[in-house]
DNA sequence: ATGAAAGCGCTAACAT
DNA sequence: ATGTTAGCGCTTTCAT
């Protein structure tokens, strides 16, 4: 087991070349393509692809970097960028970083070794320096959920700043004032910046006054949000709902406020990030920001496959995609 | 950019086989150390694994395929695996199967051009002449999650049984004689069947009958484990306690639960699987059987290197890691 | 349509 | 300690 090319050529009577051009799809004569289909079957035959690799400087593996695997969020975006990446005959290496920034620089290293033929990652600022010497060794990229400015990388995101603002216009249109904004402590990363963003508009397109006090972030985490909703929650005045913009933080936020013993959505209307199904499974239901994952994961796996194959010298792309608010009993109308 | 062995040695004025002892930890005069380390850096060499591994027919690279990314279990396992293979200088591929048993069989195909060192799995009985396969192939391979009987195959699992029995009987102990079980309809799989077993052993062991009505099945998602509870809640009389024997399954389960209008716990008593954290976001927050899934994936990984190294000509082992059954406030004793 | 041979970047004898 | 060279499995001219 483990047959090469040669073992083909050498079973089936013919040379290396005819094999190889069998393989790749080339003209061969039938009888001839009849035996090589026996053999390779016969054979249990597997082209080497690291052999191939190494001939073709195409190695057709891509790296896949994300800061976590904590919540459904890059899971779910993995799994279609996986899938789409198989259909044109890519492999996906993963690379969890565990939030450490020197260790995505690392595994970006280890890519360069690995000679993968392009990386899809959502990426942080500091490390903008690497990136960029990513592009310049002409390796393919594509930054996926936020972007870093000044860097010319495609890009697929969502529409981060309507996302937020349409949720807590939203909870306005319902009489709603006084309304906490629970997100991430990466302020200098675009996507917090942004849905921060919609929030303050939301307020201002509006004309309600707004409170510093009720703009709260910490880490991405169950206790960051926890943290957060608890500080939120000494506020006096109290706020009477609450947009929370990622998923880890919606669910520990969620923990402090029935800790706290307070009802959704009778003390708190609650909207929160991501969660897909589980949003389901509270009661009541949660509202939520919906991002599209799926497409997400497909449309920077087909730009990046563009790219790889050079189809695209043109300019860099930054698609934008649509999220959607998705009501369900975690909000009420103040009366 | 990418810069090859043969530039370092040109740069340098070494030979090859210098920069490759160099590269590979030999011993090298001081001085030509220093020439070696800054030439190297400054052309930004990285060596080429891919025909490292075409030379030494070892790619470093081990492939990782699961049934699924939805849920938390197996990306917090994947998480693990990635940071444990990377320690031993190995990338992971990851392979979505999206509970499709050809495709399954099929990476298994890729696998092979891509000329992976290892695979760790989580197999399915229906594709076991593929892992015999692989295994005749002479490539390293764990099972996670669950075995296929007849196959002999090192695997990382839980007491299975004991999670449910201990679940089980902890709601026995409080008064509780109709209890539900809320498990995946794969039945042929030794995880399934020995979560069912441990049901099964609890009742036994407290002398309470079995009924059969309340022991249901259903696909591992939302809808199925919703379905799963609403049939169950159909039969009279009701249960007063449910088990639910995976994370997705659960979710599904508290979302029919919530729209029949049951109160936990003074309406049923639930004991979840899995969710971590997010056990804790629920009101009252969820009983769960908790599973070392860090520990599955860092143990999965050591087995396979040491396989890939050789080092075991030893027969295969099972490791069973214990689960811990997480009491919090979904549960009541019976008055 | 088929075959012979060179070479991708690296490692490992073997010789010095 | 360093250098020369063959060859891993494949693709690709270049002949035939």
């Amino acid at each position: 087991l483990g047959a090469t090319i040669k073992d083909v050529a050498k079973h089936s009577g013919l040379s290396v070349t005819t094999v190889s051009k069998f393989i790749n799809g080339g003209n061969v004569l039938a009888e001839n393509r009849a035996v090589l289909e026996k053999t390779i079957k016969r054979l249990g035959f597997e082209v080497n692809q690291v052999a191939r690799g190494l001939k073709c400087n195409r190695s057709m593996m891509v790296g896949v970097i994300v800061p976590t695997f904590e919540g459904q969020f890059f899971m779910r975006m993995i799994s279609n960028i996986e899938n789409s990446l198989m259909r044109y005959g890519y492999s996906t290496i993963v690379c969890d970083c565990r939030q450490d920034l020197a260790l995505e620089a690392e595994k970006i290293r280890l890519l360069y070794g690995k000679q993968v033929d392009g990386i899809i990652l959502a990426p942080s600022p500091e490390n903008a320096g690497t990136y960029r010497d990513v592009l310049g060794r002409g390796i393919a990229m594509v930054f996926v959920d936020t972007i870093v400015e000044g860097i010319a990388c495609d890009a697929v995101v969502v529409d981060n700043r309507n996302a937020a603002q349409n949720a807590v216009s939203n909870l306005i249109s319902r009489g709603h004032t006084r309304i906490g904004l629970i997100s991430m402590d990466r302020t200098t990363r675009y996507t917090a910046r942004e849905r921060v963003a919609g929030y303050v508009a939301a307020h201002e397109a509006a004309g309600i006054p707004l409170h510093r006090e009720y703009m709260r972030e910490g880490p991405v985490s169950f206790d960051g949000g926890g943290a957060a909703m608890l500080r939120l929650l000494d506020e006096k005045p109290r706020v009477t709902a609450c947009l929370v913009t990622n998923d880890e933080m919606t669910l520990g936020a969620l923990n402090a406020l029935h800790r706290g013993g307070l009802r959704i959505p009778q003390d708190i209307s609650i909207i929160g990030f991501d969660l897909n199904e589980a949003a389901r499974a509270f009661s009541p239901e949660l509202s939520t920001v919906a991002q599209p994952l799926s497409q997400i994961g497909e449309t920077a796996a087909d730009i990046l496959v563009r790219r790889m194959n050079k189809e695209k010298p043109s300019s860099e792309m930054l698609v934008q995609l649509k999220t959607e608010l998705i009501l369900r009993d975690s909000i009420r109308a103040l009366s």
